[in-house]
DNA sequence: ATAGTCCGGTGACCCGGGTCACCAACTCAA
DNA sequence: TTGAGTTGGTGACCCGGGTCACCGGACTAT
C-alpha cells in the first residue's frame, strides 16, 4: 500500500524522516465517517491506530451500561489497542468516531520493533499511557464522589472545549449513554443546572456558561 | 551510596548485568515497615520505587473519601511516581505499605536516559502501565455497576489471593476505607454475604469460600 | 472497680438516582 | 391526513447505600 509521506508528515512533526519513511511503507491511512465503530469489544487488534485528524471516543461497557472513558484527539493514540496489539489479548473497550476522522494504521506486529528503534514513537505511547491514566483517575474520582450534576456539567464543558462550540446540539439520550445513566436523569439534572444558571437550553442546543 | 549488586539481582532476573551495575551505583534500597506512607498526595517525586519484596497499596482520595486502586507486588512499580517523576508534576495518589517491604529507589532524573538505553527497563514500565490500565478499568466497571456486595466480595478474594491466606484478620473500618464506603455498610454487606454462604466470619477473621 | 477506647451490630431515616408509565410536541413517510 | 418514531418533560415509586444514634462486649491503663 503506497502511502503518501507528505500526507502524514504535517501531523507528526516529532517523527524523524526515517520513522516517517518506515510508516509510509508499512502503515496505511484510513478515513472514517462520524459515528463509526472503529474498535469493538472483544476484538483482537492487528492495526494500531493513531488519530491524525478528527475525534474518537472510547467507551467501556458492563452489562448493558456504557461509560465514556475519554476522547482521542489528533496525534493521539489508543492505549487499549496498543496494549491489546502487543499482548495479543482482546480489547476490553470499544471506540467510535465522534467526527469524521483520519486514522493512521500501524501494524501491531511491527510496533514492538519500532518502539525500540524510534524514541519518538516510544515517547508517544508513554505519553498516551500517562494521559489516559490521569483521565481514568479523574473518571474514578467522579464516579466515587457520585454527584450526577457535577459529572454532567464537567462532561458538557469537556465536550464544548473539544468541539470548540459554546452551544452543543446533542440528544439527552446520547448524554445518558455516555455518562452511563438514564435519559430521564439527564433531563432532570439539566433542568437543575439551568435553574442554577450554569447552562441554558435553547432550540439550538445546550449553552454552557 | 554503595549498594550490593547481589542483593537486588535475584529480584530482577530480566535485567542485564550492565543495567544492574548502573542501578547499583545510582540507586538505593530502602526497607519500610508495614503501614508506612511511601508516597503522599501532592508530593513531587524524586525517586521512583520498584517493589522488590512485600506489598504496597495505592489509593486515590476525593474529599475525605478514599479508594484502593491497586496493589504493587514484587518486581512491580508505581506508574504514578514514574509519570510524576518524568513530568515533574505532583502525585495525585498516595501509597501505603501493606506489609513490611523492600524498595529499590531509582533517581527520577536518570530514568529518562535509562529507559532509552535498557529495553528491559522500558518494557517493565510499559507492562506496568498496561497492568494498571486494566486494573483501573476493572475499578471503573465495578464502580459503574455499583453493587457493594460484589465489590466487597471481589476485594476479599483479591486480598486473600495476594496474602496467600484463606482467613483474613482485618477490621471492618479498614475495609470501608479501602472501598470508599462506611463501616456500617461493610458490616451489613458482610452479614449478607455470610447468609449467602460466600464467606464465614469467625473470631479469627473472615474466611472466603 | 472504673473509665476510656476500639470494635462490631442494629434500627431509623434520608437522599440520589434508576425505573416505570405516560404524555405532548415535532418530524417524516406513506 | 394519519400513523409511527423520536425527543423531551414529569410524576410516582423503589432501592441501595450513606448517615446518625446508640448499644454491648472486649481490652487496657490507672
Amino acid at each position: 500500500m503506497p502511502l503518501d509521506l507528505a500526507e502524514i508528515k504535517p501531523f507528526l512533526p516529532d517523527f524523524s524522516q526515517e520513522l516517517l519513511q518506515v510508516i509510509a511503507t508499512e502503515g496505511s491511512v484510513m478515513d472514517v465517517p462520524a459515528g463509526m465503530e472503529i474498535l469493538k469489544e472483544g476484538q483482537y487488534v492487528r492495526m494500531i491506530p493513531i488519530v491524525l485528524q478528527g475525534l474518537v471516543k472510547v467507551f467501556t461497557r458492563v452489562e448493558e451500561k456504557e461509560l465514556l472513558l475519554y476522547y482521542i484527539g489528533s496525534t493521539q493514540s489508543c492505549i487499549m489497542s496498543f496494549s491489546a496489539g502487543l499482548s495479543q489479548s482482546p480489547s476490553r473497550i470499544f471506540a467510535i468516531s465522534e467526527e469524521a476522522s483520519m486514522l493512521l494504521l500501524l501494524p501491531a506486529e511491527k510496533i514492538n520493533k519500532w518502539i525500540r528503534e524510534f524514541p519518538a514513537l516510544n515517547d508517544l505511547f508513554f505519553r498516551q499511557y500517562n494521559l489516559r491514566y490521569t483521565e481514568m483517575l479523574d473518571t474514578i474520582n467522579s464516579l466515587l464522589f457520585g454527584r450526577m450534576d457535577q459529572r454532567l456539567y464537567q462532561y458538557l464543558q469537556e465536550k464544548s472545549r473539544l468541539k470548540g462550540e459554546k452551544i452543543l446540539d446533542i440528544r439527552h439520550k446520547q448524554i445518558a449513554a455516555e455518562l452511563g445513566t438514564a435519559r430521564e436523569v439527564v433531563t432532570r439534572v439539566l433542568k437543575k443546572l439551568e435553574q442554577e444558571g450554569k447552562i441554558r437550553q435553547t432550540e439550538a442546543g445546550i449553552e454552557i456558561n
